[in-house]
DNA sequence: GCAAGGTC
């Protein structure tokens, strides 16, 4: 849009107004450069934005007048004023938000169009849509009677945008308006007034950066989900919302990082190993009552070490007082409070979704009882008239009493809140604004909400809580060990900041030189234990600091993951991610792209900012974005294999091979976990073999077999040990390259458990080493369904043997192959050419020299790239890769999970708590007693004597 | 049927 060169006069001294005349007519159109009234047309974001300006603008001129546009919500208001000193009929309206879409045109519209990879070019504009157009209308009407437009929208760069939107329909409808821009910050008498005095022009930079984020989130992400969406669901039975025809597999550079929050949560859960450890704890109990020392070195993860220091301690037990400190503590307020905060705390104190809490916030704020909800403010301006707002408390029944002494200058309680830091420049920190002592349309919900509010604001304006630390510092045989109490002296804010705590325990009186004999003196053992599962509040902290999303939007995503099926939420706000979402993750996981990673949004946000102050044009960062994402993307098209595995592992393929299809159904046993259906042995698409449920979805229960399997059938032989049966037993043949030399190709085997020579088979196959014991993989029963995972269905938690033996592959890396995995592949038969880079295909020989031995070569014909699969293991055997030095995939992780349990977790510990025994790092057995009794077949920390001597 | 951002 163009902009007038008209420049007003100097803001002047505005010469008094004349109130107007109640029965008087609306001046009629005058010509301004003539010295009569100039008309202003003035648009402000939201409806509550326009009564408010208009309000503060018309007080001085005795009021104003209010009609209904063609909107129902955006109401007209209307009063004299003089800006600069020129006399000004002034018309305030709004919008709500963005008064335009950005679309495809039409021809893109319907999914099977075009190409998705076309999306990334293909036109688009940006029109007001059909439930805008009675404001577009309005805007019109209006603008065709005004000589000036004024945009109030908000100051940050949606709100630039906004207003370029504005201007477009303004001047659509009179190109002779001039435009004018008013910059507030708060929507007080000062502010307001300075800016209609100060106008100055629109930033058409920020509202640039807007069309630009705007053109890439559209593209990207209707091109990706388009794809993956027409990818996997024709290819898989994905039974999320019981209607797979509604499906849609979304991805969005805002919702897919927040997936990933809880993905990477999930696998560091996964990946954990329990690591014991050990600490040596003292008590002391005298008539003053019982103190607790804590060890000052924390722990030990060296049992040895250990018993050592602690030995030592119990031959001179004696301990000396060192250092007794007093020292006093503060205990702060809350800063004033955000959206995020309002969000994060409303999880936490009362278990509400950020969506819920922003929906019941809306609803108090339309009803005037707390401030604007959408706020990134945590500090309140110092023209805000607190002690106002806390004096319209007084009257409430159970916090009034609190706000009486809060105002009551003798009880000393005041303090100014502090500042938190940000400020948005449009709205203040949520707070009270109007008396309620409930009402009746309330739910307990509204209640709750408001009551955060009114504590919230009332604890930011207290002074902190005091308390006294007191530490003892103890010396027992040259080990240090120290004590910490608290007192209260005052709670001050805490008295109305229910939500938060400060405990404190009594420690008895300690003199420096004092000496005295522990009550107790223990070793005592623990393990590591894993991050747990990220709740609401975490992932709202987890986004605000990777910048994804707005406060007004965040709560969108984290629904959105839920409404699409790629998260749960339990009823303690943790959030998982469902198979689906897990395996769209680590589809693009495994094609090494960092979609799911918040760095995407960053980059964007960094680019929006070089669009906004003018160090990139809007067509310099659109077209190098969405060249690298259409790279991106026809790259994961070639790799969509990877997405296919990915998705593999937890859902059934839609359009299976005709093999699968016509095999008869094979019983192995009856299913355990649902006790309806039976388990049957299944080939999956990938060759492997797997006993499953037969009512899988509805049962995920799953034993998964060696990967080294070439055929399994289930015999007709019952097996005499496993039940509750019958388990019929499976006539195997493995793959001789694939198993130990001492292992038979045929073995007639038990899935139920009582099978050594399948389980060792399975782990050999699983972790690649022929060293380390056949046990179960750590949560997983002797027939290797996992049990009590923190999902429901039994199979989530690790992959189907076939996949992690296939990362044994990546050996291919030491003869010159690349994985087509960026660093670390999971991928079965990913060989890529050395000469083109192209993944190769895979074949088996029948010639007569070479019958059933399997080769690569290059699927480009005029390549002339061979090589011999056993070859390329030969030169480095299976199973003896070394963990990758870089970045760990999922896969390696759940590798890590179950291989790593005997190599990693249980050095040189001696004997497990099942009994079993410790295993060193070389697979050689620990030997070793316990100390406190003697006996060699447990340690101290599992000693039945313990504590009796 | 697709994004994220305004706001009702």
């Amino acid at each position: 849009p163009k902009i007038s060169k008209f420049i007003p006069k100097p803001p002047a001294p505005s010469p008094p107004v004349s109130p107007p005349h109640p029965h008087r007519r609306v001046p009629p159109l005058a010509m301004h450069r003539g010295g009569g009234t100039i008309r202003v047309l003035n648009v402000a974001e939201k409806p509550s934005v326009a009564k408010a300006v208009a309000e503060i603008l018309s007080r001085r001129s005795g009021g104003m007048q209010s009609r209904a546009g063609r909107s129902p919500y955006n109401r007209i208001f209307e009063f004299n004023y003089a800006i600069g000193g020129q006399a000004c009929h002034m018309s305030v309206t709004s919008v709500t938000g963005h008064l335009m879409e950005l679309e495809f045109e039409d021809r893109f519209r319907r999914w099977h169009s075009c190409d998705p990879a076309d999306l990334f070019h293909a036109p688009v504009r940006k029109s007001v849509p059909q439930d805008k157009q009675p404001i577009r209308q309005t805007l019109e009407e209006e603008a065709r009677k005004c000589h000036w437009l004024v945009l109030w929208l908000d100051c940050d760069r949606e709100g630039e945008n906004i207003a370029y939107e504005v201007v477009e329909v303004c001047t659509g409808a009179n190109r002779h308006l001039d435009i004018w821009r008013a910059r507030f910050s708060a929507l007080i008498d000062r502010e307001i007034h300075e800016a209609v005095q100060h106008l100055g022009r629109p930033n058409k930079l920020f509202a640039d950066a807007v069309d630009a984020r705007q053109e890439i989130d559209l593209r990207i992400g209707a091109s990706f989900t388009r794809f993956q969406t027409m990818l996997l669901k024709d290819a898989f039975v994905i039974d999320v919302t019981g209607d797979d025809r509604n499906l849609v597999l979304s991805y969005g550079p805002c919702q897919f990082p927040t997936l990933g929050f809880i993905v990477e949560r999930f696998w560091e859960i996964q990946a954990h190993e329990p690591e014991e450890f050990w600490k040596i704890n003292c008590t002391h109990t005298s008539d003053e009552g019982t103190a607790s020392f804590a060890w000052i070195r924390g722990h030990l993860f060296d049992y040895a070490s250990a018993v050592i220091i602690y030995e030592m301690c119990v031959e001179e037990p004696m301990a000396t007082v060192q250092n007794v400190r007093n020292q006093e503590k503060l205990k702060y307020p809350p800063y004033p409070l955000s959206t995020v905060e309002l969000q994060k705390r409303a999880s936490r104190y009362f278990r509400m979704s950020s969506e819920h809490t922003m929906k019941v916030a809306e609803e108090l704020y339309q009803a005037g009882f707390i401030s604007y909800p959408r706020t990134e403010t945590d500090s309140f301006s110092p023209n805000t008239d607190l002690h106002t707002i806390v004096r319209e408390q007084v009257p409430h029944p159970v916090w009034g009493e609190y706000a009486q002494r809060l105002l009551n200058p003798e009880a000393r309680l005041w303090r100014n809140p502090s500042n938190g830091g940000h400020d948005d420049k449009a709205h203040p920190p949520i707070h009270p604004t109007k008396f309620s002592a409930g009402e009746n349309n309330w739910s307990q919900d509204h209640k709750r909400l408001y009551e955060l509010v009114v504590r919230h604001f009332l604890a930011c304006c207290s002074q902190p809580a005091v308390g006294a630390e007191t530490t003892v510092e103890i010396d027992i045989a040259g080990e240090q060990f120290n004590a910490s109490g608290r007192v209260v002296l005052a709670k001050n804010y805490l008295d109305v900041y229910r939500f938060d705590s400060w405990g404190g325990t009594l420690l008895p009186t300690y003199n420096i030189g004092q000496q005295f004999v522990p009550t107790t003196l223990t070793l005592d053992s623990g393990v590591t234990r894993p991050p747990p599962l990220l709740t609401e509040a975490d992932l709202l902290s987890c986004m605000d600091k990777a910048g994804i999303g707005t406060d007004a939007t965040m709560h969108d995503h984290i629904k959105k993951l839920l409404d699409r099926c790629y998260a749960t939420k339990d009823e303690n706000m943790h959030f998982s991610p469902t198979n689906l979402g897990e395996a769209l993750v680590m589809g693009y996981d495994e094609m090494g792209y960092e979609l799911w990673k918040p760095y995407l949004r960053s980059m964007m946000e960094a680019d929006m900012k070089s669009v906004s102050v003018g160090t990139k044009s809007k067509a310099e960062v659109l077209e190098s974005c969405l060249q690298q994402m259409k790279a991106c993307f026809l790259d994961a098209r070639v790799n969509k294999a990877k997405l296919l595995d990915a998705m593999g592992t937890y859902f059934a393929r839609s359009n299976r091979p005709p093999n699968e299809t016509q095999s008869p159904i094979e019983v192995v046993r009856p299913c355990g976990a649902c006790n309806e259906s039976e388990m049957v042995l299944k080939r999956r698409p990938t060759g492997d073999f797997m006993v499953g449920c037969r009512s899988y979805p509805q049962c995920r229960s799953v034993v998964w077999l060696p990967g080294s399997i070439s055929e399994a059938s289930v015999s007709n032989q019952v097996c005499p040990t496993c039940g509750p049966g019958p388990f019929y037993k499976i006539q195997f043949k493995f793959r001789r390259r694939d198993i130990p030399p001492n292992f038979d190709v045929d073995h007639l085997g038990c899935v139920g458990g009582c099978d050594d020579i399948l389980k060792e088979l399975t782990e050999i196959s699983r972790f690649g080493s022929r060293n380390q014991a056949a046990t179960p993989a750590r949560g997983q029963t002797p027939n290797g369904v996992r049990q009590g995972t923190p999902r429901q269905d039994l199979h989530t938690s690790f992959r189907p043997a076939g996949q992690l033996n296939n990362e044994n592959q990546s050996v291919m890396h030491s003869q010159g192959f690349r994985s087509t995995h960026t660093q670390n592949s999971t991928d079965a038969g990913q060989v890529l050419c050395t000469s083109c880079g192209q993944p190769c295909i895979s074949r088996t020989a029948n010639t007569e020299a070479n019958r059933g031995r399997k080769f690569y070569k290059c699927q480009d014909i005029d390549c002339n790239f061979f090589k011999w699969e056993d070859e390329l293991e030969n030169a480095t055997p299976r199973g003896r890769r070394g963990r990758g030095s870089g970045r760990q995939t999922p896969a390696s992780a759940s590798a890590g999970r179950r291989g790593g349990t005997q190599a990693r977790g249980r050095r040189g510990r001696g004997r497990n708590a099942d009994g079993g025994m410790f295993v060193s790092a070389t697979g050689d057995p620990v030997s070793g007693c316990c100390f406190t009794c003697g006996d060699p077949t447990h340690f101290a920390n599992a000693c039945p004597n313990r504590g009796r001597r």
